[in-house]
DNA sequence: GTGAAAAAGTGCAATTGGTCCACTAATTGT
DNA sequence: ACAATTAGTGGACCAATTGCACTTTTTCAC
């Protein structure tokens, strides 16, 4: 009667090894590197077997990411709720604009950052990982251009957003970068050295 | 007297070392599929040991794409070596199109594409490796246009043509589906329900 | 409550990709 | 001929991951 079973004691449990497996994971890849952390020691510090280890995680470099399951949702509502009156393309730029603002002001995502970005094998699968949200991204598109699901001009616009955060990684001026490639997918390729001609307005 | 030494004994014996374990290797892959074949089955195919093996290859995966090292020049070239007058985006659409048919009419590359579609470890493999040409293709795209090396207009446009061999991958038309792509990179994106407002020239 | 069924977790052996190391032998330049 | 390279060997070794057989906990229906 204290505790009514609205989620049951079993799953709260799982959660919390789960938990206990992530936080001892961040930890010692924080501490000593990633390369330098086996998956045995890891599990001996959440206190489990490697096969329960297993049993949460697919892999070792899932153990990196674990909150990063969200981050497809904000970039979905990115484009389903902004302002009225704002194009696709538009709304994406300030998405794009706000998380990399957002990572190089939070000082506690620093070291996380520095970590991936040090770890070759995170790199990978951060890339992997992000563009697998393509499927997701170009739906919304193509529902909010109330096209087909499998509009390919959708699958490459949303192909193409994804690739920018990687695109522009660790440049000096990531506002005006970004900017410029968003520029590219809005108004086409034009030869750079013909750069008199662009106009902004249109 | 008879062989003059242009190349030494010591390095023909090298190559057909590294080409008798990528035949070995092509060869247990097509009949028994990636997974099913482990690096001391193809060693031991070989007749050498798995430690010469990975002085060869980096990898299990670069034993597949033994051979798939001169597509990178041959991109570049497309670019530098294109008819006077055209464009770079419309040289790149006409490579792009080309190497797409060459592939699914070559029937002794579709074997091998079967065996790389059907392993995703393959595929990712591949995907890396194509887009690792993002820097060279920039190069080059930014010498054509006289800019800066490190041009992020340049960069973005190599990535994302290079982005769409991988986005276009097995659809039924590609043609059609690889030009209407190129045809976002030429002339930005515009909502498709508003397509009527599409203007060629300006 | 009781008694299964479901599911979490364990312990361990095995597989597999990949590295290390000390060593042999062929090849090369001199 | 000799010394420096360098390909190749063999086998121990490591770490990630899987499979299996088993125990424990929780749930759920009766």
């Amino acid at each position: 009667m204290d505790t009514p079973p609205v989620v049951g004691r079993r799953e709260r449990k799982k959660a919390a090894t789960r938990q206990a497996i992530a936080d001892a994971a961040l930890r010692l890849f924080l501490e000593r590197g990633y390369d330098r952390v086996s998956i045995r020691d890891i599990a001996e510090a959440a206190d489990v077997s490697t096969t329960t280890l297993f049993k949460h995680f697919p892999g070792k470099e899932a153990l990196v990411f674990d909150q990063e399951e969200d981050r497809e949702a904000e970039l979905i509502a990115a484009v389903r709720q902004r302002p009225a009156g704002q194009g696709i393309v538009d709304a994406l730029r300030e998405h794009v604009l706000a998380s990399r603002l957002q990572v190089a002001t939070h000082p506690l995502r620093t070291e996380f950052t520095d970590l991936v970005d040090s770890t070759p094998a995170l790199q990978e699968y951060a890339e992997r990982m992000w563009t697998r949200h393509t499927a997701a991204l170009s739906v919304a598109i193509a529902d909010d251009a109330g096209v087909s699901h499998d509009n390919i001009a959708c699958r490459a616009l949303a192909r193409f957003v994804l690739d920018i955060p990687v695109l522009t990684r660790g440049l000096r001026d990531p506002r005006a970068t970004i900017e410029e490639v968003f520029d590219l997918l809005t108004h086409g390729w034009h030869p750079p050295s013909r750069r008199l001609q662009v106009r902004d307005g249109d």
